[in-house]
DNA sequence: ATGAAAGCGCTAACAC
DNA sequence: GTGTTAGCGCTTTCAT
């Protein structure tokens, strides 16, 4: 049985409540509770003393509204569930928690009036500045990003015309860069497995960029596989095993992500395929998953940890005032990683 | 070079501002803004339009404070990165998306005084209710949520004394009907694989359920093996073959989460070692991924998206007044999945 | 070192 | 259907 608690408060407390109980005025009490201004040791105490009795949580809202300054950075991101942007987030926060700002996370499922929402519900709350994913945005959306008047950082992607800042990886060239490496190694006879979604332009440029540069070379993707939904990895292996139904004499698989690369590349070994012998696979993110796999899948990094901590970064400078300019653009190089599916021996 | 922009806005824009371009009160024009009472259509196009032109985006915090209606949700969890909270998170959104509330997360990292800092913080903004992992909070953390006056949904775990509102399973349980389901499979020589994470009061619930059910039985864990950081699935590798150096006799490996669990079954597979014949394997989340392995590993599904949506239907219901007693509590039943790993043949 | 007054941008409540 | 008034709970500014 549960002892009575003391009868919750009918309303939030206020400065008022702790300025009654410790006969200071709000306006100090204020003070104490910001760190502002001197304010006397045995005041401080006081007050202190009364906040914590009452358990008092200041208020945010009347705080930001007085002071038109809020500590949140808005975070939009396309997805949770892909282990790319909890990585990112991870970066973002590894910086902003040596600052006083917070991350806010919105999530828009790769859709775009979820964007446009989640965008506008962000801004409605006046935050100190936006950390979105991606280049391509709603002409509402970046009418918005534009007028806010706060630092705005698109980030993963920089093929494109940024907003303001903007941190990042070209996609086009990381897929030329792996076409370029599979070429080298001698493999001809390339397919393509991705993911069914028009909206993912980063998936988009990479393959554009692979495309192109196996142009050059004289070849072509000569086979693609696409899905959508349900575990990545059995994914993986189902278009690994339907694709190579289809063409037997592949020699190369790109995939668009590791999680289906890691899944084709399962399926491959049970089958006793020789890889990278026989058949080749390389796949997009570096993600620290594939450590654990039977061989190491090659894969390009995508710098995700570096893409959070360098977008906070500039957000954080640029609210605290130690940077003024804006439209800073950092590109950073993703990193081939030839792991044992890439190199023929 | 870039075209240069309109020169943005030195301050945001007001509904003051959007009173004045349309000729209509504020009071008319915040009514519109907010679809409430009765506008004429003539009136209402006007205003949006000229709201649209501004690019006016409301200030909520003037709004949430007069009055004082805050459509946050307050997500309090300790980890992105592990697979299992996206998927919560998902279904918390799923429900959420229907309402006007938003959920807000906040990462703890499993730190009880991150946790505390990340509530207050949360706290400030007086949201409308509180969904937080685990029924561990430091003293001052529940004091808090009990002052707050809003739905408090404690999740993952119902194994104690809530604040308020509970769901999630038992994780005491789960571990005494594995336990159960392994010894009736007649394995004997069971060795326990987890992580090194004292504050993790889930697992080691689990951890405790399943060393009870066993003792009942006459049996113990005989071999045990932690681990913290880095690649789970290449974790759960090395830390299989390091226990079973130890103790080659070993039938059955407990790992306290899939992805460890992954990790040693590959291993084990690589090895040729007879699976579940000579060694018997199950883990514990049921994650998707497990789907894309060679076999299936036996696990026990935490019900994560369930839980999601039954605690954001609680504080939907609560916040809307539908439902008006506290202290709720769902127990889900965790679902044991047999798998490829547990059945002797 | 402390206090008093004004007002941040909205909405509740009421008047018309 | 539309407008007016009075705050919401803080912080800014200025006075003492």
């Amino acid at each position: 049985m549960r002892e009575t608690p003391p009868a919750p408060p009918r309303r939030h407390l206020t400065l008022r409540d702790v300025s009654e109980v410790s006969g200071v005025s709000e306006m100090t009490v204020s003070r104490v509770l910001r760190n502002r201004g001197d304010v006397s040791k045995k005041t401080r105490d006081k007050v202190l003393l009364a906040a914590k009795q009452l358990g008092y949580v200041p208020n945010k809202i009347a705080g930001a509204l007085a002071s038109s300054r809020v500590n949140l950075v808005a975070v939009i991101i396309p997805s949770m569930s892909n282990m790319v942007f909890p990585e990112v987030m991870t970066g973002i926060s590894e910086v902003l928690e040596k600052t006083s700002l917070q991350p806010v996370v919105g999530i828009t499922n790769y859709r775009p009036e979820r964007e446009e929402a989640v965008l506008y519900e962000m801004l409605s709350w006046r935050p100190s500045g936006v950390i979105i994913a991606g280049l391509e945005h709603s002409d509402a959306a970046r009418a918005m990003l534009r007028a806010s008047a706060i630092p705005v950082v698109e980030i993963m992607d920089v093929d494109g015309e940024a907003v303001d800042a903007v941190v990042g990886i070209s996609h086009r060239r990381a897929g030329r860069e792996m076409a370029r490496a599979i070429v080298k190694q001698g493999y001809e006879r390339i397919g393509f497995l991705g993911t069914k979604m028009p909206l993912d332009h980063r998936a988009r440029k990479r393959f554009e960029g692979f495309t192109e540069a196996l142009a050059k070379t004289g070849l072509e993707v000569v086979e693609q596989e696409f899905y959508s939904g349900g575990s990545a990895l059995l994914k993986g292996r189902e278009m690994t095993q339907a694709i190579l139904e289809r063409d037997p004499n592949l020699d190369f698989l790109y995939y668009s992500n590791d999680m289906i690369g890691a899944g084709g590349l399962l399926w491959c070994l049970e089958k006793g395929i020789d890889v990278p012998g026989q058949l080749g696979m390389a796949a997009f993110n570096g993600v620290e998953f594939l450590d654990g796999l039977p061989i190491k899948l090659a894969t390009m990094d995508a710098e995700r940890r570096e893409i959070g901590r360098a977008a906070a970064r500039i957000v954080a400078e640029r609210t605290s005032g130690e940077l003024t300019e804006t439209g800073q653009r950092i590109e950073l190089e993703p990193k081939l990683q030839i792991g044992q599916t890439l190199r023929r021996y």
